[in-house]
DNA sequence: ATAAATTGTAACATATATTTTACATTATTC
DNA sequence: GAATAATGTAAAATATATGTTACAATTTAT
């Protein structure tokens, strides 16, 4: 489960705990996402791809090999 | 939580059973999430994108107002 | 119009995302 | 290097996605 969140979070200059309240989460959600130990639901995707000024493409997809 | 799963499954003429077992969850669930009563998991919304041939934005995305 | 296929939906069971609380570790600032 | 902020992580509780079973409604083909 890679993502880009983290990536895309320091973009905008936003630590953990304020893209959490930002979105209504909690930052252990926002952690464990990061690190790709969760299956984050897609309105939770789609709160932080607003919250970080990013498409669901740009945060969550991973291109396939090569 | 409005998408685009319906019409994209169509357009590789699927059902939603064969969607369904091609993705290996329940039909109930396809129907669900086509019908705008559940918040799919990014997972499986990956699953789906995979087996109609196309990316999270084409699926998922939704343009705010304008 | 009838039969068959497809889809909508409901109740209950199960798996798992998310919360809460709490503490340990790592980075940052002075 | 000590203090502070930021992050990683764990256990137990709760919310909710998904499975199972079953049946109704709708669509499609004959």
């Amino acid at each position: 489960m890679d993502n880009k969140v983290k990536i895309s979070r320091i973009q905008v200059n936003l630590t953990q705990q304020q893209l959490a309240e930002k979105i209504g989460v909690t930052r252990q959600t926002i952690s464990l996402i990061e690190k790709g130990k969760y299956n984050p639901s897609l309105k939770l995707c789609l709160d932080i791809c607003n919250a970080v000024n990013k498409t669901l493409d740009e945060v969550f997809w991973i291109e396939k090999g090569g």
